[in-house]
RNA sequence: GGAGAGGUGGCUGAGCGGUCGAAAGCGGCGGUCUUGAAAACCGUUGACCCGCAAGGGUCCGGGGGUUCGAAUCCCUCCCUCUCCGCCA
């Protein structure tokens, strides 16, 4: 959520940095919001302090053991006026707070002009994409054809875009993750955490999920509902929702591994073939709370150890910063991370690493005590994938292929497999 | 699933329907003392909204109700704890 009190005062400003990523405010609607709410609450504070007044001197008459009877009849139309003047208060702000929720975050001044992914910027690129004595083939036709992955199996369990993996696949998806985890905790200071993977409609509103962006989730209801999470990001974000964090608690930087669901709805035709775009994968994800002050210095070294994931695994990549028009409702700013992917013949989306800045902490009402102040202060939250665990093991496939349709086991995973150089 | 107890400020924990935004303690901050620190003592210390300010308003798990007035009474939901049952 913006901030409010920026959204009254530099309203035309605001508008122009949503312009940017091609949100259109309707200033319009939040002027007379805006005025109506301001001036009912006006009206309800002042019949509030005159029924407190007017209430307290009753209770005074009252003690002194006087006839409070006349007084009574003083106060008697006030309630009903302050209980309409209330229920449209209410109203008013129910609508206002719901407009609200559904204005994406403004980009930063760093974030490059553009409508659409075309217009990303690349900012670096690291390895060379290997050089092949052979048509490379994709991960499915590798997959299928080594009898460890198997779409058929899986639209039977459950329908299309699900896969099953056998054997050495099934392992080498588990060393990937075990070879994150291990990277991220030892060497890039996270803390591990297991969270909830089903989880409820206020922990989506705090990371920006809900309410626009329903029809992307799955729902699960029964005696309560609950959604199935699209990414880590939402349980692991919300272990702050509601807190007032110390100084010295700052910042907090966590690395979850879990099942992410996604609906996919409206991706229709969208890579169809394979495991690039599943409703059920597996996800590596970094999350940092920090101080405002420092979330730009955050989201740079986040992304690095997202990039040292691929690094160690050996496989060529570029780093995207997005452009306004691409940028994701909650973020503020986002670089992607691209792998080369020889099957596709080109960089594919691995990772994405935000800065949502403040626009979720206030959502989740997620603060921490300035020391500077002394008073609690939203803290500025980030998150990137470290990393998307089923691309990393179609990139791996892709990369590590050999003409016999085996497949190389990277360095830095053996250990994680038993020695196992090979598959296949 | 059955029976019971409870949810109050950063924490612990008091609170007859009316000067309660809330006692007390801890913690935090400032000070006295000290070469310095600790201890002791004194003072101070919640969040949010409207407003340039003065000031006003809201908040005692969430929502609803009773009342001139609710932290206190009623309903409902959520959460926590204890005992029994069941269970990976």
């Amino acid at each position: 959520m913006l901030d409010p009190r920026r959204l009254r005062t530099e309203p035309e400003a605001v508008a122009g940095l949503l312009a940017r990523r091609g949100y259109r405010l309707d200033l319009g609607r939040l002027t007379v919001l805006e005025e109506r709410r301001k001036a009912l609450q006006v009206s309800v504070q002042e019949l509030q302090a005159r029924r407190n007044t007017h209430s307290k001197s009753i209770g005074r008459a009252k003690a002194r053991g006087e006839d409070i009877a006349p007084l009574l009849a003083e106060v008697a139309a006030l309630g009903d006026r302050l209980d309409a003047e209330k229920r449209a208060l209410e109203g008013v702000q129910r609508e206002l707070n719901a407009f609200l929720m559904e204005i994406p975050n403004l980009p930063d001044a760093s974030v490059p002009e553009g409508a659409s992914e075309q217009d990303n910027e690349e900012i670096r690129r690291w390895g060379e994409p290997p050089a092949f004595a052979f048509e490379p083939r994709d991960h499915v036709a590798l997959g299928e054809a080594l009898g460890y992955m198997d779409f058929a199996a899986a639209a039977r369990i459950a329908g299309a875009r699900f896969v099953t993996l056998n054997g050495p696949l099934a392992r080498l998806q588990r060393a990937l993750i075990q070879f994150m985890l291990d990277l991220h905790t030892r060497e890039h200071g996270y803390t591990e955490v297991y969270v909830p993977y089903l989880v409820n409609a206020d922990s989506l509103r705090g990371t920006g999920q809900l309410p626009k962006f329903e029809e992307d989730l799955f729902k699960a209801e029964g005696e309560r509902t609950y959604y199935l999470i699209p990414t880590a990001e939402v349980p692991v974000t919300n272990l702050v929702r509601g807190e007032i964090l110390a100084d010295g608690d700052m910042p907090r930087r966590w690395v979850a591994h879990t099942p992410c669901f996604r609906s996919e709805a409206g991706a229709h035709g969208k890579d169809t073939r394979g495991i690039i775009r599943q409703h059920q994968f597996e996800k590596v994800e970094l999350v940092q709370v920090v101080r405002p002050g420092e979330s730009y210095a955050a989201l740079e070294t986040l992304t690095g150890h997202a990039e040292q994931v691929l690094q160690r695994l050996g496989l060529a990549y570029r780093v995207v910063a997005l452009c306004a028009g691409d940028l994701g409702f909650s973020a503020a700013k986002t670089y992607d991370l691209e792998v080369w992917l020889p099957g596709q013949g080109r960089y594919r989306e691995i990772s994405s690493c935000s800065n949502f800045e403040a626009f979720q902490a206030r959502r989740m009402q997620a603060r921490w005590r300035n020391p500077g102040t002394g008073r609690p202060e939203l803290v500025h939250t980030l998150n990137g994938s470290g990393l998307a665990v089923g691309r990393t093991l179609v990139a791996v496939m892709e990369n590590y292929q050999r003409e016999d349709g085996s497949i190389g086991v990277p360095e830095v995973l053996r250990p994680y497999l038993n020695g196992l150089e090979s598959i296949g």
